[in-house]
DNA sequence: CCATCTTTGTGCACGCGTTCACAAAGACAT
DNA sequence: ATGTCTTTGTGAACGCGTGCACAAAGATGG
């Protein structure tokens, strides 16, 4: 039975042994002391956890270049998700194939999303219908959508929305370029202390929150 | 002289006022006590400090449909970034059009960075090709990579590198609509308590580190 | 010029997450 | 069986960021 330590595990990902035992303690997840963990009944725990055994049917609205690259990107799969449909509001895309897929017009949306079981929405769309994209997502039954369009949406409570700005991380890269450069007054800020993009911490974290537009 | 209050900005950001006059003074930034902060003054300092004021060039390798979408991408323009140039692989590819900008060659690589002086290179390229892309910017002088293709890239010292992957979003998403179909055991699992994305947090934040592929 | 009122800047306390450190548990050898 | 050795699971301490609360600063009006 092949196992794992969680000082191994720690060391691989680059953090503390103990909180990651701590963190597979909330799990549930039972290990062996004097041997370690199951390595594939950890795995198992921790994918239905979060989720990745089950099927998650997502349509993805708007196929410019952002939704095509979305419905080619082969991380979703692997990850228990399931392109169900691809719906643009242009006619002349109606029908063509994307990622071995035809593209649906707007008007079939209800429709597809009821007869699916769809309820994770992806909005791609320019800003201007991002909107009234996300009101008719959720009317047809979805209760969390991710959102790439530059607009923040507005949804009813008990409907989960995540704002992807994919200029962010550029920004971040330029706000530590910058620091390099003049190297005047790194001191007294705190959130800067660290300039590597930490494993267990997220996309940002040490950029200031407010930001003008 | 247009002014606001931590109080007001707090109020529309959904922080504390306390955290958000704490955050301004370590950038130094003085408001005047008994009126606020002059906005015009604040927005300059801000985006002084976040390196907005600065015309950063970039390259973006990798043109298929996700590096079209940067390349069309708004939200760059608007935060000091300029696309400097178009970088493919394919022969194919090389002069065509892609957000009003020929495509160059792969070959042209060293050339276009040095001639621009560009420290910040974006990879859309697929997985296989990234390593060797990043090491060829690297060797070029590029100081920051942001990487969208699903590999860890290898870095020497003083080169920062983020990576975005696309479903880590997704993930979060499903993750959350789980729970609310299964209402077993919400109880134990600290990190659960917040399902709304917070305005000063990360796209992550409230889900698990690990994950197995 | 003084009184009053508003809002900043910040010392301090609280709370939460991380880390330390160790007892308990189990494997494995003798 | 008993002892030793490894690794877990977790109580307790530590540290850091957040929020409270207030003194200082400056505007504004009488």
């Amino acid at each position: 039975m092949p196992t794992v330590s969680s000082e191994e595990l720690a060391a691989a990902a680059g953090v503390n042994s103990a909180k990651l035992r701590k963190d597979f303690s909330y799990l549930g997840s039972y290990g062996t002391r004097g041997v370690g963990y199951d390595v594939e009944y950890l795995v198992y725990q921790i994918s239905r956890e979060l989720g990745l055994t089950q099927d998650w049917p997502v349509v993805i609205v708007g196929i410019g270049n952002l939704g095509a690259a979305l419905a080619n990107y082969g991380g979703f799969a692997s990850r228990g998700f399931r392109v169900a449909a691809l719906i643009d509001a242009d006619p002349q895309m109606a029908g063509k194939p994307v990622a071995g897929m035809p593209v649906q017009h707007t008007d079939e949306l209800e429709r597809i999303i009821q007869d699916n079981g769809v309820s994770i929405g992806v909005i791609a769309t320019p800003a201007g219908a991002a909107q009234q994209v996300c009101d008719r997502l959720v009317a047809a039954g979805v209760t969390s959508i991710l959102n790439f369009a530059p607009t923040v949406l507005t949804v009813p409570d008990g409907v989960d929305v995540r704002k992807v700005d994919l200029s962010i991380e550029l920004q971040i890269l330029a706000f530590h370029e910058q620091r390099k450069a003049g190297e005047e007054a790194a001191d007294t800020m705190p959130a800067v202390a660290a300039r590597k993009q930490p494993a267990d911490k997220g996309p940002d974290g040490d950029v200031p929150a407010v930001m003008p537009a």
